[in-house]
DNA sequence: ATCAGCATGTAAATGGTTACATGATTAT
DNA sequence: ATAATCATGTAACCATTTACATGCTGAT
């Protein structure tokens, strides 16, 4: 059974627990956002087509009037999930404006090269501290409702991997700003550095 | 004039030089694909709607019985061109099945997480020696092809992002998941140990 | 009473890939 | 000869976003 790019996060929402089509909205929305969007026109009519795949099973919690789904996996679904993760992730698709300005800066507008450099830094910087409050807000919450029990490690892996990325990539963009604003005042192209000594870092 | 994503790496491309679709598609595929990836059935469509608007013109550059047609920027063109890059870029779009099974492996399969980690370590530290291989493919053609000037700048600095994220990635996912085995093995959660100390990277 | 948030859903438009179709030229 | 590569293009399909539509509930 190919599993659809929502089909996936569904179904990982849902091996946790139950939950309903708007509660599986706002949590992609406040974590995995970053690396992996949904939106209610996918995940609505993704629900009913794995309901009818026989993956999950709906059951009403409505509150009076008020009308309300959740989902949970069934063992077929808890099944397909573990086969899902087994396999080796086949997705990875990147569309980085910033990187496809600095990329053809030079042959367009070759002043502002280490103007965008700076700007990609800012922006690095920008996205670790949102992703840090997400994290803080994280740990508040738990600390809160369920002192005890850790939270999970794969998942804080990732908020981590998200924090520490961009705070390097901040770094590594400042750092190549300050080099690009060098070869363009003093005239000198990158070929009169030795590639590799100068911009690696050591980690 | 709202540029689509693929009018901008096509301005991008036609900065430079003229070139022809096909040209475009060979540029984009060896080089900008990691970041901005492009079909033909976009590009050609793309080409004619860019020609239309009158920011690029095509010239035929037959050879033979074979029909090529070569574009190059017009003034409007350069000028569209160097709108787009004076501002802060808008598209950011990242879908990576890797960190979205991480991110899950807790409730689906939690044996798996570490190995998950450990995967995505080589998967970064492959990427990064397919990008070596490409930089030192373009130096040595530079090399030979004219060796006074000096590469662009920016996407040199693009590549060496992408080579050095890369590396940087393939270490940090060793190490975090060489921490998720000791929290399976010894049965201490996250919490246990103070955040923020032992990941952190320095740089 | 009104607004924010909960809750579900669909239609239209857009964006993008894949596969196909066609044919020329160059290298083996 | 034949395969690889150059070269252009389109049609069908798939994925995704955006905007809209509807109505309930709880807080101010």
């Amino acid at each position: 059974m190919e599993l659809s790019a929502t089909a996936k996060v569904i179904l990982g929402m849902l091996a946790a627990r139950p939950r309903s089509g708007y509660e599986i909205k706002q949590l992609v929305d406040s974590s995995a956002r970053f690396f992996w969007a949904a939106s209610y026109g996918q995940i609505y009519p993704e629900l009913k087509r794995l309901e009818q795949a026989g993956l999950i099973t709906g059951a009403d919690a409505s509150q009076g009037n008020r009308q309300r789904t959740v989902f949970r996996l069934t063992g077929k679904g808890r099944q397909a999930a573990r086969e899902w993760i087994a396999g080796a992730p086949q997705v990875f698709e990147l569309r980085d404006e910033g990187l496809l300005e600095l990329f053809f800066a030079g042959s367009i507008e070759p002043g502002r090269t280490a103007e965008i450099a700076r700007e990609r830094a800012a922006s690095a910087a920008a996205t670790a501290a949102e992703l840090r409050a997400l994290r803080d807000d994280l740990d508040q919450k738990h600390q809160a409702e369920e002192p005890e029990s850790s939270p999970d490690p794969g998942s804080l892996t990732v908020l981590r991997y998200g924090i520490e990325m961009n705070e390097w990539a901040a770094a590594w963009f400042a750092r190549a700003a300050d080099e690009l604003e060098n070869e363009t005042a003093d005239g000198t192209g990158a070929r009169t550095r030795q590639r590799g000594q100068s911009m690696r870092t050591r980690w």
